[in-house]
DNA sequence: CGGAGTTTGTCACCAGAGTTACAATTGAGC
DNA sequence: GCTCAATTGTAACTCTGGTGACAAACTCCG
């Protein structure tokens, strides 16, 4: 299968677009480009002007976010499907996410003035919009919720829950990386991993996790 | 000057409805209603079937989110022209956000279907309601990204900064409240309230704050 | 003016997360 | 196959923040 019907697959599949016909697929498709990043590489500079929607296709990147005191902050990591809409145009100031490849990955990338005219044609492209940036916050608001509400074992067991709901029960990061998002440190997440292996709820492994039983790993979090 | 005339005012000023003209200003008062709702109040339901937008005229509304464990978590208070935007039609899931009244409060809200009867005509209101969700969602990134990456002292004095340069420098809640919405233990907040006081930062009253130095809580925020 | 309820300030104790340093294991490149 | 870097597991110690209980100060309402 070739990226360019790869993408239109998940395009096709993504909650954001349903309710709309093939046609918005279409014109992402034309008026967006591909590329492809070797790991490592940043999709996209914080405050680039560059703006618009962007879809992993292949690979996977981190998103990382500016927080007070010039420190970035990692606080998520997407595979192919995920879509990270930036519309710099109406909310003002700098890009909010900065991605970088963690493995060799292809993009579509939408920029800003892609968009505008898409909305020449067919204004409820805006629409779709509307309801990515939606879930992005829906998103957003969890893990904000969760950082203020759970100690941080339970934390940890819901990040891991959403994360390989969403992504697949493989999580492909590394202890520090995971520590990272959690805003807690790598022997603090290791000791609770291995509780969790102790439990059989998941498997580690050298860079990545298996996890084996979200049920329990969400009664953790809700207890 | 009537409460339709207040509203008018903060829609015209606000950020998301900028690059639009007076129209969508004018049809948003159409198709909205004003609310009274006293203290206390529930402006609505988490996984109510009403959603839209909401903007605050006058008053104040603490913003609470659900976490896992049936946990309802404080995360923001709103006064009078901050706006929420909830398009459950293309999000998918229940409400995200749960309003209640810290004070007898007025708002103007605009239901989903009566967006959608708006876009009929002016199909550019996804426009608008897409950069207000892009607003939220930078401030929902925010506070996950300060919650993960800062200690607990810089992270209140950062977040006293948001929302003394958001809402002005009177600040009316209880240390109780922002210890919730912070995730830390009252004291702890009193403690570092008290610090900030010597320093000269703030003034603490009852059942109030009152900043007076923004750009050191911020430096503080970013040490 | 006075009393009830709320909010704020203070104390001592303790669980739990951070830090540092190091050893053991795995994976990738040559 | 071997070396080196990255990743993971383990230890002792420190220290910040949570908990519970309580007193003082302030509002609001009658």
């Amino acid at each position: 299968m070739s990226l360019r019907e790869r993408a239109a697959e998940l395009l096709t599949r993504s909650v954001w677009l349903q309710g709309h016909g093939p046609e918005l697929v279409e014109a992402f498709l034309t008026h967006g480009r591909i590329v492809h990043l070797p790991a490592g590489a940043w999709a996209q500079s914080e405050g680039d002007e560059q703006t618009g929607i962007t879809l992993v296709v292949e690979g996977a990147v981190q998103m990382m976010c500016a927080a007070p005191g010039g420190r970035e902050v990692l606080f998520g990591q997407a595979g192919p499907g995920v879509a990270l809409g930036q519309t710099l145009r109406f909310g003002g100031g700098p890009r909010l996410v900065t991605l970088i490849c963690v493995e060799p990955s292809v993009l579509l990338v939408i920029p800003d003035h892609a968009l505008t005219r898409i909305a020449t044609q067919r204004p409820e492209v805006w629409q779709a919009v509307a309801a990515l940036v939606y879930l992005q916050l829906r998103g957003a608001l969890m893990i904000a919720a969760e950082a203020v509400a759970l100690p941080p074992r339970q934390r940890l067991a819901a990040r891991l829950e959403v994360m390989a709901r969403t992504g697949g029960p493989t999580l492909r990061l590394n202890q520090q990386a995971l520590a990272e998002m959690m805003g807690l440190s790598r022997k603090t997440v290791s000791g609770y991993l291995l509780g969790f292996q102790r439990a059989g709820l998941l498997t580690l492994g050298y860079g990545q996790i298996e996890v084996r039983d979200t049920g329990a790993l969400r009664r953790i979090a809700e207890s």
